[in-house]
DNA sequence: GAACATACGGAACAGGTGTTCCGTATGTCA
DNA sequence: TGACATACGGAACACCTGTTCCGTATGTTC
């Protein structure tokens, strides 16, 4: 897949997770406005060091949001062990939206902004919709979440959860009693 | 309230009118990152034009979402009379949200950023949070809405679905089932 | 240790933004 | 109609952005 041409030099290789670090740290402040000087400044690297690992700002971005997007993947299929299947898909939810608050920038990687499939991020997204998706179905066979329940709508109202609990930094509290509003509405009707 | 100095030119009036007409205009298409040269040219008028009659970009845009929010408000006291409290209070987040998916840049009306109460929003924020309390309180005494239902989670959820509604561009289709999602979420257990 | 490809730093560039300023035009009123 | 305050248009300013470029420094290799 990833063909190696040359080791990178020593200090290209450190310089590299320099810039992956710092990036992490700005984009965790300041949210996708973040500008390279700022992550230039905080890796204590030069401009023209950053564009000589990533050709692009939004490459760089692109490749945080996927790295973060594994890592949840990881999780989701450590969850599809779970023996509540219930529980397992509203806690992966959970865990998308805390990491959308504390990391920024995350929403835009679950919903796709139109038909431009140019962006980059087509196929790590395309992988953690089968990750929750696998999670809503076998929540659902366990009968903790509506049959009805489809999987846009679930993109659709997780996306908007992540991008208000990062853009309004909603405390603990309010995330927690928000998400439990919104997971009633997930689970099967009691009665009628 | 608003004591007139001295009227205004004819030419300044209508200029006044074009500049705000322009600007729903161009923030309905480019939403918060519209620019006063984009205005001015839907104007069809010079940039000093603008700045005679506001004397900021957030001057302008606060009065364009200050007029938004009052009909809005104007919306929600209409249904305070309405037979059907819980109906009308559903029909009225309904509006909020199509308000904004269409419009733009409302969303950040509803819930306040922090702490800072010096965006000059904070009063018509406050009478459109007493609009929606009324509605929701008498949606919770006709037993339609839940009575655990409180102003936070709304606010937080309302936001939420306004801001992904406006930059996902949400289908017809996707809102109506999503929000019939959530309110689900909002409505009294059946049983247990 | 010398030679050389590789990588670094940061000034410079191109393009965008909000805002100011002032010579000119225009509505108003005697 | 003339005089004058008011308002207009848009160039200019200050600042910010992503990106490019190149002289200099540094790791690597023989």
């Amino acid at each position: 897949m990833s063909g190696d041409a040359k080791p990178l030099r020593a200090d290209a290789r450190r310089n590299q997770v320099r810039v992956l670090e710092a990036a992490e740290v700005v984009l965790a402040r300041d949210g996708l406005s973040a500008s390279m000087r700022a992550i230039a400044q905080q890796a204590g690297v030069g401009l023209g060091t950053i564009y000589r690992h990533f050709p692009t700002q939004e490459a760089l971005y692109q490749a945080i949001i996927i790295e973060r997007m594994r890592r949840l993947i990881a999780e989701a299929d450590a969850l599809g062990a779970s023996d509540d299947p219930g529980a397992a898909f509203f806690l992966f939810l959970t865990r998308i939206v805390d990491n959308a608050k504390q990391k920024k920038a995350l929403a835009d990687g679950l919903a796709d902004a139109g038909v431009d499939h140019k962006t980059g991020l087509s196929g790590i997204r395309r992988e953690m919709r089968d990750a929750i998706r696998a999670l809503l179905t076998r929540a659902q066979r366990s009968g903790t979440v509506r049959d009805d329940l489809d999987m846009p709508e679930v993109l659709a109202l997780l996306s908007a959860v992540c991008m208000a609990a990062e853009r309004n930094q909603w405390s603990a509290g309010l995330q927690s009693s928000a998400l439990a509003l919104l997971f009633d509405g997930f689970r099967p009707h009691r009665e009628r």
